[in-house]
RNA sequence: GGUGGGUUGGCCGAGUGGCGAGGCAGCGGCCUGCAAAGCCGUAUACACGGGUUCGACUCCCGUACCCACCUCCA
């Protein structure tokens, strides 16, 4: 059994089968960087991070394309409202949705083109299909792409243009359904946002970045296309239908995430009803809870978001990492993380990326594994925490990854370990003497300051909260 | 109006034509001086109405409600 992924153009789940044997090529449409990121946007990032790291795991060389948008007609208006270059705003933003990623252990990808950087390969791209009849320009020096000459347009989204309704979009564009590839600059823009063109100064539509980058460095065709499912249409579907029209083979497959939603409805920078990495972590929910969270829903399914429900997922995630910081201070260094992996993890993660069942199986592993602990069963508790890290570590949520770990307390530690072996140790001389009420109040002002102490069978044991 | 997806137990969330994933919360027990952690056991379910079938939560038809997209959006 290998990969079977949900193949939106098809709507089918496909068997994955690269075009070159043992490489991918896989284009995500990552974020126009018109605002900070919020986990909806980093729920896109975790599920195609975990289809990158199966990939790779599964032995395919992979090459990862993660574009950044940084121009687009709102970030000029965030611009314009804040008196300051619409440039710097989409790098701060990018900055943000950076450090959102590395919070969630996102890999980085193979590279990250900005649209910015890529407007000669635009300008190609669109010469061509001018060349080839697909698309004009107007006298006002705009590029629009000829939906009417690309008889397969809406093979991906499997809409009919008689069907659409008309957009209300201004512009001397000869069909309504046409959609912009070259934009003119217009009076009032900043002039550091035109770039020059066969078509006058402007600057690119949306759609054309996509198909220019992912040519650049994936090729003329290509393995998957990943995206949120709100980008399908028209996004996607303008990219394929461009980029098909200019005679490119593009994209093999498919893949459309599912939307967190917030309340019933998507969460969304239009909307305003989005919550942040930081915003939560105000509330007192770790990265790793929310990167665990994200992960016990199918990537396709859409996803309501509750303070309740991750919490839950904060409650679930604890239980694993309580049982491999346990199975590492009973049995010492744990195996390599490259061990092999179980075989239902193995058919969860190939069918379609199941990781709510691949959790399952690690939840289930770490039952044995917590069992043997007990039972006093030191290889299959070793080789269960093997396997439980192995899994969580496919899914970049091991629980020992110095990732999880906050520098601050490491340095702490050493201090504190010392001056809370102190007191551990009056605790332990009152315990023996059964002197329970010294014991507790030990432990009680332990507690007061921060320190939670947990007896084992082995001494105790404590955590700072 | 068009297209797609959804409705699973107190909550989150998988899945399958017949043997009730997993987690969280609850209850009972074991362990513990107590607690925590852990383990064992346990109740509650597949929106509604038809149909197909020996048998449907799972397939088909219909109804209701929800969401997304059709305009920028992961």
């Amino acid at each position: 059994m290998s990969l079977r992924l949900y193949d939106t153009g098809t709507r089918s789940v496909r068997d994955f089968q690269p075009r070159k044997s043992g490489e991918v090529g896989v284009y995500l449409c990552g974020l126009t960087v018109q605002g900070p990121p919020h986990i909806g946007h980093l729920r896109s990032g975790v599920a195609y991070d975990v289809l990158i790291r199966w990939l790779r795991r599964s032995g395919h060389r992979v090459t990862y394309i993660r574009n950044v948008t940084d121009i687009d007609d709102k970030i000029l208006v965030r611009g314009a409202e804040q008196h300051r270059p619409w440039w710097a705003i989409a790098y701060e933003n990018e900055r943000k949705l950076a450090a959102g990623y590395a919070a969630l252990n996102v890999e980085a990808p193979t590279y990250e083109p900005r649209a910015t950087g890529h407007i000669p390969q635009m300008i190609d791209l669109i010469t061509e299909l001018i060349d080839r009849g697909h698309a004009y320009a107007t006298p006002a020096g705009d590029v629009w792409f000829s939906v009417a000459s690309w008889p397969d347009y809406g093979e991906l989204s499997h809409r009919r243009v008689e069907d659409m309704r008309s957009s209300p979009d201004a512009g001397d564009k000869r069909d309504p359904r046409d959609f912009g590839l070259w934009k003119a600059h217009k009076p009032g823009e900043p002039a550091d946002a035109a770039w020059t063109s066969p078509w006058g100064p402007g600057r690119p539509g949306w759609h054309i970045e996509c198909s220019a980058m992912a040519r650049r460095y994936l090729g003329d065709a290509f393995d998957i296309h990943g995206g949120g499912t709100d980008i399908m249409f028209p996004h996607h579907e303008n990219e394929l239908a461009q980029s098909r029209a200019a005679g490119l083979g593009f994209a093999k497959y498919w893949v459309h995430n599912g939307m967190l939603n917030l309340s019933g409805t998507k969460m969304s920078k239009s909307l305003g009803n989005i919550l942040s990495v930081e915003a939560l972590g105000e509330k007192g929910f770790r990265p790793a809870d929310i990167r665990y969270y994200l992960t016990t829903a199918q990537y396709r399914s859409p996803l309501d978001f509750s303070e309740a429900a991750l919490g839950e997922a904060q409650s679930a995630w604890d239980r694993l990492s309580n049982f491999t910081h346990r199975a590492a201070e009973q049995l010492g260094p744990a195996a390599a993380l490259d061990g092999p992996l179980a075989e239902d993890f193995i058919a969860a993660m190939d069918d379609d990326l199941n990781t709510p069942a691949a959790v399952a199986v690690v939840h289930d592993t770490a039952r044995e594994g917590n069992a043997a602990l007990d039972a006093g069963d030191d290889e299959a508790a070793a080789r269960a925490a093997a396997a439980v890290r192995a899994m969580l570590d496919q899914l970049g949520l091991d629980p020992l990854d110095e990732h999880w770990s906050d520098p601050a307390d490491a340095k702490l530690s050493g201090v504190v370990d010392s001056l809370v072996a102190i007191a551990l140790q009056q605790r332990t001389e009152a315990r023996e003497r059964k002197d329970y009420a010294a014991a507790d109040r030990i432990r009680d002002e332990l507690a007061r300051a921060g320190v939670t102490v947990k007896d084992t069978p082995r001494g105790p044991v404590w955590t700072v909260e």
